[in-house]
DNA sequence: CCAGAATGCGAGCGACTACTCGCGTTTGTC
DNA sequence: GACAAACGCGAGTAGTCGCTCGCATTCTGG
């Protein structure tokens, strides 16, 4: 008889996720954490389980019990992060009210997006690395087309006559220049990290304004230079 | 006694290159080849030394005759492109002319880093990662730090008011902008690529453009958007 | 209170790594 | 042609990795 509830159960539910304990769930938390101290020092594919399940204060043989393989470890991190992302600041990847300033669109998703990346810089070193296992790359290459889409949207409607090319270039490099503003952004601090913020936004607005032509909106509201 | 000619050549040269024939000359451009191609595919760390050997055509054994570890076979593929890049480059990390308009200063400087990193994509893959072993990093930082100071050299003469830091800040973000840009272009080919150069050309240039306030040149020959 | 499940441990397994060693072959030199 | 040095090989070494297994402990539903 193939049709035991035991045999159901392990055909249906791909993983059914057994039942957990509190103390499971708390393990868990523990381990997601100390995965992210060391993926963030290390990278992903130069961290260990073991040195994971040690920064949490388990043995390997724990961490083995809550999840499958190291894989499944950054997946979970990576999802809860995204969770994490749309739930805070999903408005900021929503379209964008045409009647806003270029400066402050800009200006609104370079903040919401940095101040992310700073309270959880294990996203970016997660992002970053090219040692990133497949799920991974899947979910980073997610963020990065429905960004990119985002993108296009916002820049369509500032140039109608641009062609789709022409959109999806301007908007894969803007993205670009944000990510390489991020990477300075979090190799400085305190006022110096500020400085390299309106740098980057400066960047983005100098890039995208010329595009705008007569729009209505402050066009010199946007932050000078000290010089 | 201590001092036969033996002892003395173990202790004076510190690795005295071995009398090599021309056969191990030529293995040895065969493993940096075949090294390059592998650290191209996989990066550094992930990249194992019987795969490099394997990808030249011989034994684990014969690498070691010419490389004592594997980091000695980056180090040697990055002194080599280093030494090539100064050769057919040089002149690019020269102080500007003052009186080069700065859209041809801006372009030129693109276009011979973009044509190297094409010609040489390993470079840019060994510079990436985060795995790099340790004296490679020193090189790395070493480039950086000449091509910040050239940055700061040539913005100090736009803008003579601005401070020291100022400087320094600007100069990041302009290689910043320019390593994301290498990103984008290396990822796509022939008309794309020109497109993505023509774009990193024009943020760099409209980042820089306003700091230069009324200067002599030709402002308006930068090159115009599609739209 | 007690059976069974969930949790916890850590020695250990197989696979992979960078790297070595002993021995045979090729090459330059006198 | 002989001798030494350079070249070439590939099985083998020690170490690390992700991961497993058997067994002890703690929790929980009935």
């Amino acid at each position: 008889m193939p049709d035991t509830p035991e045999t159901q159960e392990k055909d249906r539910g791909k993983e059914q996720p057994r039942r957990r304990q509190a103390r499971g769930e708390r393990r868990i938390a523990q381990l997601l954490e100390a995965a992210a101290s060391v993926f963030c020092s290390s990278g992903y594919a130069a961290a260990s389980t073991n040195a994971i399940a040690r920064e949490a204060g388990v043995s390997p043989g724990t961490l083995y019990q809550f999840f499958p393989n190291k894989e499944a470890i950054a997946i979970e991190l990576g999802d809860r992060l995204m969770h994490e992302m749309r739930e805070t600041y999903g408005a900021a990847l929503a379209p964008v009210d045409p009647a806003t300033p270029l400066a402050d669109a800009v200006g609104a998703v370079v903040d919401r997006f940095i101040a992310f990346t700073t309270e959880h810089p294990v996203f970016f070193a997660l992002m970053k690395g090219p040692d990133t296992p497949g799920r991974m790359a899947e979910e980073h290459d997610a963020l990065h087309s429905t960004l990119v889409t985002r993108i296009e949207e916002l820049l369509g409607s500032l140039l109608p006559d641009a062609s789709a090319a022409d959109l999806t270039r301007m908007a894969h490099v803007c993205l670009g220049i944000h990510k390489a503003g991020l990477e300075l952004v979090l190799t400085h601090e305190g006022a110096e990290r500020e400085a390299y913020v309106r740098e980057v936004k400066d960047v983005l607005i100098r890039y995208l304004e010329p595009l705008a032509g007569a729009r209505p909106g402050t066009p010199d509201e946007r932050s000078a230079p000290e010089a």
